[in-house]
DNA sequence: AAAGCGGGGCT
DNA sequence: AGCCCAGCTTT
């Protein structure tokens, strides 16, 4: 027996603290079906847990494994992600669905390095999915993580590849070791998912960006934000530049209780969704923009919409048309038939839309019966 | 290495 | 009104 005093063990603290003041009971826990653990992983990319909620549920029981994803048609995988927001994520949950059971046999690998070869899934969701799936050894290092490190740790750079890269680092240095789960009695595997949830559950609670409760944390007496009084500081204050604003003409061609829709180029915002035909919106370009239209008849002047993205600012100009028949049909002809369509106001199931866009249409409906 | 990519919750 | 969120992909 050793009169030195036992060192501080991040991972068994954190292990401890998670199974008596973690979370529990979220729909993606207490499974160890891959698939579902990948579906909820990608979800919260960038997408706070409360927001995940209903598009996770919803999302299971149309697709309820990952043949019947694999079989879908894909804009009735997009519609899915209508209001979810960073799109790219649908269209690469789909072809990795695809992949999962043309490559592995509708088995999802087992390791983080096949895993992040599948699209969508980085170095922390292979992590993640190896972990909760698999009891697999791996490191993750989400937002929550990064918080965590930077003030234990004192690091104080400002976010970039090279800090990513000390990140890492730590990270696996941290991560719960075999001989610390037989500290824990438990298995290795149990003890690395109840680290990996705790790591989520501490970032997302007692260590959250402000005002963290330090006076709580199992940290407390290991963490050097916390001893030097520098939780506001660390970590450090991300530069965020201004937005660009746009202004941008939105055309709502109606008929028979029908609405234009034009698929989106496969790049840039919105990409692959269904939206209005647009055209931006130079001053000195209004009037010859609805000149262009003066044939058909623009009966509104719908409020103008600012819509906020991360890396821009839009102001949305709806004008809405009711098309005679001809109109209609002229609409159809020409190349725009190649990636447009009339559809079904009230069935817009099986259709992806961008939330401002799926507003408007809901207003439209609400205006004209 | 830096930029692009949504939308919402919270203060 | 600004910051951040269970980040990944493209340039």
């Amino acid at each position: 027996m050793s009169h030195t005093t036992t060192p501080f063990s991040f991972a068994q603290a954190l292990v401890s603290w998670q199974r008596t003041h973690g979370r529990h009971d979220l729909p993606w826990q207490n499974t160890t079906d891959a698939y579902r653990i990948w579906l909820s992983e990608v979800m919260l990319q960038q997408t706070q847990v409360v927001t995940v909620m209903d598009y996770y549920a919803k999302f299971l029981a149309r697709f309820p494994d990952v043949q019947s994803l694999a079989r879908a048609e894909h804009d009735d995988v997009m519609s899915l992600w209508t209001g979810l927001g960073y799109y790219s994520r649908a269209r690469n949950l789909h072809a990795c669905a695809k992949a999962v059971v043309a490559d592995f046999g509708g088995e999802f690998p087992r390791t983080p390095e096949q895993l992040i070869t599948l699209k969508g899934i980085g170095a922390s969701t292979a992590a993640a999915i190896a972990v909760f799936a698999y009891g697999y050894p791996a490191a993750i290092l989400d937002g929550n993580v990064k918080r965590i490190i930077a003030r234990v740790h004192g690091i104080r750079t400002p976010a970039s590849a090279a800090t990513d890269k000390i990140m890492w680092q730590h990270a696996n240095e941290l991560l719960v070791t075999a001989n610390d789960a037989k500290k824990l009695k438990l298995t290795h595997a149990a003890a690395l998912r109840a680290y990996t949830q705790g790591l989520m559950d501490l970032g997302a609670s007692l260590c959250a960006r402000r005002k963290p409760q330090c006076d709580i944390c199992p940290m407390q007496t290991n963490c050097y934000a916390r001893i030097h009084h520098l939780t506001d500081d660390i970590p450090p204050a991300k530069v965020r530049k201004v937005s660009p604003e746009f202004d941008v003409n939105l055309y709502i061609y109606q008929h028979a209780g029908r609405v234009w829709l034009e698929k989106r180029p496969s790049k840039g915002i919105w990409a692959g969704l269904y939206s209005f035909p647009e055209q931006p919106r130079l001053d000195v370009n209004v009037n010859a923009s609805i000149d262009a239209n003066q044939d058909k008849k623009d009966k509104t002047n719908a409020p103008r919409i600012r819509h906020v993205l991360t890396h821009r600012i839009l102001h949305l100009q709806p004008h809405i048309f009711q098309l005679t028949a001809s109109q209609a049909h002229g609409l159809e002809d020409a190349e725009n038939a190649e990636h447009g369509g009339w559809f079904d106001v009230d069935d817009l199931k099986g259709v992806g839309l961008p939330k401002p866009i799926l507003g408007i249409i809901e207003q439209v409906l609400g205006s004209i019966d």
